[in-house]
DNA sequence: ATAATTTGGTTTATAACATAAACTTGTTTA
DNA sequence: TAAACAAGTTTATGTTATAAACCAAATTAT
């Protein structure tokens, strides 16, 4: 089969984002990630639960002065998985498979 | 926003699969399609619907001596949909985004 | 002071979607 | 002529994405 399998969890637009995100910042809070988005607060916290519990991010809450603030990283598991993704998804795109 | 919608017909696998073949071949049967995805004929004749109302493909219903022959062939719209297709999916992968 | 608003989220509900299982129609082979 | 196969379609189901509703604490306005 010329198609190699396309990881679900990375499959899907706003948690392709997030890791996007994180891949070239490495620690993000959630309301900027939020911003950085367009998503939904609600959205976007379901959607940062699934790649933390897959071991794709790690997720900090701490406070920032005496306000909540959630810090995302993303994990060298996260960074392989987004890696294989990106070289699965070529199987789609490549147009001249001669 | 640094990221661009992603039209959800082609964000789904199987349907970006068809869509990747056609792109190259021009024209396919369906049990060629049917093997160079391995989907199941029940997942691909509904994902093929879905195309051809969207109008990114034309679906000839034919006959092969006595067997029914289905032919699909991506159109100018289906095309163009997925060269936009591809060009959103950057704005999630260029990881060095300076 | 306290009411209203904002911030920073979480939980719950819903609608769409992908997928597989079951079915149909006709053809070929045993 | 019965069984198996081909080529799909239809229906059912479980998952998923997403938004709406909600909650708690902090800040701002009155």
């Amino acid at each position: 089969m010329p198609f190699q399998p396309l990881d679900p969890l990375l499959h899907a637009e706003l948690r392709l984002a997030v890791m996007s995100l994180l891949i070239s910042t490495d620690e993000a809070e959630f309301p900027y990630i939020k911003e950085q988005t367009g998503a939904t607060a609600g959205n976007l916290s379901v959607q940062v639960d699934k790649l933390s519990a897959a071991g794709y991010i790690s997720v900090e809450k701490t406070f920032k002065g005496k306000r909540p603030c959630t810090i995302c990283r993303i994990t060298e598991k996260g960074r392989q998985a987004f890696e294989a993704y990106v070289e699965a998804l070529k199987s789609y795109l490549q147009v001249n498979k001669s």
